[in-house]
DNA sequence: TAAATTAAAGACAAATTTGTCTTATATTTG
DNA sequence: CAAATATAAGACAAATTTGTCTTTAATTTA
């Protein structure tokens, strides 16, 4: 569904929010431990959203990295289009380049049901939902 | 969602059962050439169909794919199972491989709502749910 | 200011997916 | 039976995804 590098982006990303309602930034190494995910990989995932404004960043010592935007106005959409752009929300489930509702697949109507659903889960959850989240399960994210 | 293959199977057999309808056996060429997907590849695909048991062949002159079972009999479901194999109606969102109710990752609950609404289109979608649909619109699928 | 720490950047490499090509095998038809 | 036709099988190759490693640059702290 989404590719590895999205996956771990998504991981991080949580975990550097719930540091970062304690106050702190975390770096790297210490995210990729929590989350148990390559770091070097992911760490040009997490440099390219920093590129892309959604998360932030400081070199040099008790560095690491943090967001800045409120919590609750960062939704998985966007994180989603900034790691593995947006073709997912709108890709024709048999790969047509041209499959519309004029001319549509033979799975078109059907694929809309579940391609809307994605698109309303990534629209209504946040950095913030996904924290939340977080503390509820045992499991790391 | 589905891997390219996944898609040239689902095409390629839609059009296979389209010709059986009409009582024709289809060669690879003509299938590959109607759906505008790559021929060797499809080949070994549909190979594997006719391992599984899905599909139909015979070498030789007049020969080509088609299909006994009961297009209705046949889903989407075991179609992207046979090709792409069960993951993508089990796995979790964000790539945890011990995610559950338990011990649910922060995307669980949500990303839920959407496999399963995936499980159902591919329940519910047929063979021959997919050679009518491919009437409605002029898409070659 | 020097040393330590941390992210940034980019070259490099492995693994997987996607795709091609050649040879073999089976079947039909004349 | 011979020739033509079509799938079967597997080696090979390209492209993409996934991942590592080294060097550089920035920042903090003592």
């Amino acid at each position: 569904m989404f590719s590895k590098g999205c996956e771990y982006g998504i991981r991080a990303l949580t975990i550097i929010a719930k540091e970062g309602e304690k106050g702190q930034k975390v770096g790297i190494k210490d995210v990729c431990k929590q989350a148990d995910i390559p770091e070097s990989f992911t760490a040009k995932i997490l440099q390219n959203l920093v590129r892309k404004g959604i998360l932030n960043s400081q070199k040099g010592p008790s560095g690491g990295f943090y967001v800045t935007n409120n919590l609750s106005d960062i939704t998985l959409y966007e994180i989603v289009v900034a790691i593995d752009g947006p073709d997912i929300f709108y890709r024709c489930g048999l790969g047509l380049s041209d499959c519309n509702t004029e001319q549509p697949c033979p799975l078109h109507t059907q694929f809309e049901v579940v391609r809307n659903e994605l698109n309303a889960m990534c629209q209504i959850s946040t950095l913030e939902t996904l924290v939340d989240q977080l503390g509820l399960g045992t499991n790391k994210g």
